[in-house]
DNA sequence: TCTATGCTTAGACCGCCGGTCCAACCATCG
DNA sequence: CGATGGTTGGACCGGCGGTCTAAGCATAGA
């Protein structure tokens, strides 16, 4: 996170740096972004940003945590559920918001697939540890959720559902990502419905698995 | 690809340079792997180096392209299959044979685990392009035998449910590594078994979506 | 108003990176 | 023996992320 005194920056150069560094990281990634190029665009000067920020690493989960926050809070939560069906209209809906959000903004989606295939180290350290781990903890709360009404099966441990289910979607989502230009709206409409169904194949209890048991 | 001089570069230089290199991207993958200190290790100089590879990314193709071709013949193929509980069977067998073989190999494990992600990109261009469309379409060819028999649903795209299952399975690994060394034998064991029966809920026919329409 | 204090800034500088270049080397052959 | 051409060493290049310090500047106390 940014040194404290970030806060008391002027907002405007606040900005003009968060914006550049999310143009930037958005396009390159984080390993082959430029942090000279950031500074340059940016308009400050080199001392000024390592004043606020530790590093590359540091300025890029400042970025990149603002995003995801962001996007929390135009997606949301889950609804109320009552039974398997009603969980699942859920998710679906939740999916739909989601995927709505990332195709008005795209930067937000880049940024967001670079975030899995764990790429960015920077010192050994992690820079994005804690959020992934944020990301990780909110599926496996909802798969919870899932299981508390029967929607979802208990027969192996639940990280590693989750998991499971959080490479299946980033993998469909860069299989989307490569084909978005030659797909027309209704196919797009149908292919999200059957990764969603692919979804419910994986995470539903099958006959022999159980609903409630452990 | 290595420029055809390679091949007459004596034999024990080749050596050194591909395990230096192995070692070097297994440990730091593409990204933050030093070709300088790769030259260094291998004891060879810049100029030689750059007169056999075109490029850092060349390196890197090759020693991945050397290490997938030993998996591939390690590892070998399905085999014959008649129906879909066989052709479980068989992916199971094969499932097996890998993992055996990666542990053996963890450095090849890590450059697997590295290839996926789609990190490595070098002068705007994919140095395993090549490859990861070849393990695509392998794992696409496997599916489609399994389609043959009505064992792989056939109600979405071959080639997501391809990569759809691919990323579950790197995913899994990934959750498999991390715990690696607080999993006994038997647990590993049980746990490699729920992660193929989550694949084949994932890739089966489901009640509604058939075995052999379209 | 003048000066001392401490937050803030600019940008020169560092070691390392991947990559280029070319003079020297050396085996072969006429 | 000298010419040729494949091979090698290593100085060199621009750019990287990161460090450091002298200068700038607002404020507060006198």
């Amino acid at each position: 996170m940014p040194l404290a005194r970030f806060e008391k920056l002027d907002p405007e150069r606040q900005r003009a740096l968060l914006d550049a560094a999310t143009a930037e990281f958005a396009e390159n990634a984080f390993e082959r972004a430029s942090y000279n190029r950031i500074i340059e665009t940016a308009g400050v000067s080199k001392g000024a940003v390592y004043y606020y920020f530790e590093d590359k690493a540091d300025l890029y989960a400042t970025v990149v945590r603002r995003v995801v926050d962001e996007l929390a809070t135009r997606v949301g939560d889950l609804g109320p559920v009552a039974n398997p069906d009603t969980f699942w209209d859920e998710v679906a809906a939740l999916a739909r918001r989601t995927l709505e959000f990332l195709i008005g903004e795209p930067h937000i989606a880049a940024l967001a697939r670079d975030i899995y295939g764990g790429a960015a180290r920077s010192n050994g350290r992690d820079p994005l540890g804690e959020l992934v781990e944020r990301a990780n903890t909110w599926v496996e709360r909802t798969l919870a959720v899932g299981q508390g009404i029967g929607a979802v099966r208990t027969d192996l441990p639940l990280d590693l559902l989750a998991r499971a289910l959080t490479g299946l979607l980033v993998a469909s989502d860069r299989w989307f990502v490569e084909r978005f230009e030659h797909l027309d709206p209704g196919e797009l409409e149908a292919l999200s419905w059957k990764v969603l169904e692919l979804c419910r194949s994986l995470a539903a209890p099958t006959e022999s698995n159980g609903g409630q048991k452990a």
